[in-house]
RNA sequence: GCGGGCGUCGCCAAGUGGUUAAGGCAGCGGCUUGUGGUGCCGCCAUCCGGGGGUUCGAAUCCCCUCGCUCGCCCCA
């Protein structure tokens, strides 16, 4: 019988991995909370036309890597690419903006029907950050900064941050017709994906990674040089004020990126390390997409991060090895016999409710081979009630790194290990019932 | 969509045309009918991703197919 498993592209994240994953999640949401962020949560499904104006309809994400398909209403749907368009969607469906500019951040999976590859696949998962509202120059800088800081609590080494400016819409347009006439007269050099490009979306030929292409393009003419004055300003500030960050940076003028809403600054931050997809983050400023989605023009800046080139990254660093396994529980409970076996179940409860993690061995196997597991477990107590135990009412409560036990009641048993170990703070929503 | 590499037990892995497909880890059972991490013993792939072919005979050769993986495109 043919095997089960998942699609091509989608992953599990395995026991093993969690740590690592809620470590990293647990480090952005602190860094995001001390720059002010609230949280979103949009939908994974949107429908399709929601993107192909957003991102734009001649981009790679839009022309051929969506999960798309018509449910049973007739209605077009897509599994979300990218979080952005939802974001912004979602901010206009319910007014947000008219409270004021908003800070926001998001998190979860997204979906792109490609090759899989190292770094890259078909369900992966983004941590982003969006600011709408703002226009000043800072903000570029402070969005920057939140994803550089981010990286940087993380531990994680050795990236370059690439900067560019795409302009206005007017500089683009002016950019592009300037562009496509020279590309024009050397349209035969091209190879065929270039030359279908020029009419298509000419500003993606510029980061092309073919040699042969790159080589055509060196006489090029630069975005740089079609920026009007206030565009240039305008990037001079944003430069300016990561210089008073002391966030070192690389101009790119041929970083374009290829989602259609980007104004102005464009920027990611690579590794060396990650070999082909070595982008972990990308973003940038987006003025036009809130009036394009039907809001009023609203200025906005925003980035995303590749929590899977992450986890690649540090699965290098020495801080984040430990950080594999199950975390072990506070106490295993060993029992025999069907009255004791009752009893720990109870007392389980017991102490989980004071704010113990216990795990049951609920194997019903021969003594020794429970305290085996008790061991590996790594948990750093046992609780053991046998039949003898259960008809004296008493339990052994058992320090599995000394092998030293007590005799004890259940009831000391529990005041001794929720005083002595847990971290019995509660932090339910409901009061303690301890 | 296009290239390269790979596909033997849950994991690692030997075997590269000839009788029952090594070994290690993990798991399970036992030695020890209630006290552990060691030791010893036993069990754990009628089958080598799937299908077809060549051959007296194939996990080993050929073809097709599926999957994984790396790269191109693109992106996080």
């Amino acid at each position: 019988m043919e095997k089960l498993r998942s699609l091509r592209g989608m992953v599990d994240l395995l026991p093993e991995q969690m740590a690592l994953w809620q470590a990293i999640e647990a480090c952005a949401q602190r860094q995001f909370h001390r720059a002010a962020l609230t949280e979103i949560r949009t939908p994974l499904l949107e429908a399709t036309e929601l993107f192909a104006r957003g991102i734009g309809a001649a981009t790679d994400v839009v022309g051929k890597e969506m999960y798309s398909f018509e449910d049973r209403g007739q209605r077009r749907c897509t599994l979300r690419p990218e979080g952005t368009a939802s974001v912004v969607r979602a901010v206009l469906q319910h007014g947000l903006l008219n409270l004021g500019p908003q800070r926001l951040w998001y998190g979860g999976p997204m979906f792109r029907y490609e090759r899989p590859q190292a770094g890259r696949q078909r369900q992966f998962h983004q941590l982003g950050v969006e600011l709408l509202g703002f226009a000043d120059p800072r903000s570029d800088a402070e969005a920057i900064a939140i994803a550089w800081d981010l990286l940087a609590a993380l531990g994680i080494q050795a990236l370059t941050l690439e900067l560019n400016s795409l302009g206005d819409a007017t500089d683009r347009a002016h950019y592009r017709a300037v562009l496509v006439e020279w590309l024009d007269a050397r349209r035969h050099q091209l190879d065929p994906e270039a030359q279908a490009r020029i009419d298509t979306n000419p500003l993606r030929i510029l980061d092309s990674k073919s040699p042969g292409t790159q080589a055509i393009l060196t006489g090029a003419p630069l975005l740089g040089d079609c920026l009007s004055e206030a565009s240039r300003q305008r990037f001079e500030r944003v430069r300016r004020a990561l210089d008073q960050l002391d966030i070192p940076y690389r101009l790119n003028p041929r970083l374009v990126r290829g989602l259609d809403y980007y104004t102005h600054t464009a920027f990611e931050i690579t590794s060396s390390e990650l070999g082909a997809q070595a982008t972990v983050c990308g973003g940038g400023r987006y003025d036009g997409l809130v009036e394009e989605l039907g809001g009023t023009a609203t200025p906005a800046v925003g980035w995303a991060i590749g929590l899977e080139r992450l986890v690649l990254l540090l699965s290098s660093n020495e801080a984040a090895k430990g950080l594999t396994g199950a975390k072990a529980a506070d106490v295993y409970l060993v029992s025999r016999g069907e009255a004791a076996e009752l009893e720990a179940l109870a007392l389980a409860q017991q102490l989980r409710r004071g704010g113990c993690a216990v795990e049951l061995d609920l194997s019903g196997a021969a003594f020794a081979k429970q305290l085996k597991r008790a061991n590996r477990s790594g948990a750093p107590w046992a609780v053991l009630i046998g039949e003898g135990e259960s008809e004296q009412g008493m339990v052994i409560l058992k320090d599995l790194r000394t092998a030293t036990e007590q005799r004890l009641a259940p009831s000391d048993t529990v005041r001794l290990l929720l005083s002595d170990l847990c971290d019995a703070q509660s932090d339910c929503l409901a009061p303690t019932t301890r």
